[in-house]
DNA sequence: GCGGTTTATTTCGCGTACGAAACTTCCTTG
DNA sequence: CAAGGAAGTTTCGTACGCGAAATAAACCGC
């Protein structure tokens, strides 16, 4: 029962780090491939599934779902709109804002990809027993919110000290 | 004691996968703003780090180094080259490989960056009890396992059916 | 109802990121 | 040693991805 030195938690870290950057980038590797199917790509099929879910979103709330700032999924919409999966529409209540939705053609694509790219995960996390994936996710959450602690400080997420 | 149904492991996969992808673009997130304090990206300082280490890399590996595709390195190089950080040189032993090494001004920028970014990991995870984060590897190993079993099928990652 | 601030989206510039094809050099094998 | 393949790098085309600035519409207080 030694306890564990500063080399030991630095190659611990490490490899945890390897096994969170490999999880995540295999993720996206398998989601791209299951996009490529349908001739779309990663993000593009996040959008699609996002939209048969809930029908009608608007720019910014896509943004929020797929994790990507605003400007980026403009181009995004833009390239689905060309391609004629997505129309975009200006809400009468709210001018500025723009809502997004599937035409038939994307509709028909998203029902066509039956599995919610998630699913490869919940297989590969299925091996774990009931007890592991609950210290998993305990675990995980207690590391999250430490650096979410170190990285957000304060309740201003905007205001910087130079103007 | 009951079994656990469906929905809750599909709502814990799915916390799961929010814990990762949270990590994972947090420490991309930390990564980035530590480079732009040395007007650098998040890739350059990850090769200037991996430089300074080992003195000398081929393309390649660095390629494998920073985990990307040797197409992207040679932007990612290009633009270090031109901003005087890294030279290319040509091996004499095998003219096909590129070696790439820090200028002198590269190196200071190197010797100027304290921390790896690592470190922000291992701070975190410096809040687990050594059983928590043996735990924590052992079972995010055993999940990474899985998903490289049913990815890497067979001992040849290039023939495909198709000719 | 006018000026100032906030919110939603787009534009712009730059830097990854990837896969396929091209190119050069090296290494086999007949 | 010549043909052919393999390995290392680059080029090309396309798609993110981000932050800063621009634009437009809504809101707020007075």
């Amino acid at each position: 029962m030694a306890a564990q030195n500063g080399k030991d938690i630095a190659a611990d870290a490490e490899a945890v780090l390897e096994a969170i950057i490999y999880l995540y980038t295999e993720g996206r590797r398998i989601t791209k491939e299951l996009a490529r199917k349908a001739e779309l790509t990663g993000p593009q099929l996040a959008v699609i599934k996002g939209l048969e879910q809930i029908g009608k979103l608007s720019l910014t709330e896509l943004s929020e779902r797929i994790r990507a700032q605003n400007s980026t999924v403009t181009g995004i919409i833009d390239r689905m709109e060309r391609e004629g999966l997505v129309v975009r529409e200006r809400s009468t209540e709210d001018r500025r804002v723009i809502q997004i939705r599937l035409t038939e053609k994307g509709a028909a694509i998203a029902r066509a990809i039956p599995v919610e790219p998630m699913e490869v995960f919940q297989e590969a996390l299925g091996i774990l027993t009931p007890a592991e994936t609950r210290d998993l996710l305990r675990i995980l959450t207690k590391v999250a919110n430490r650096v979410r602690e170190r990285t957000e400080p304060g309740p201003r997420p905007k205001g910087n000290q130079e103007p």
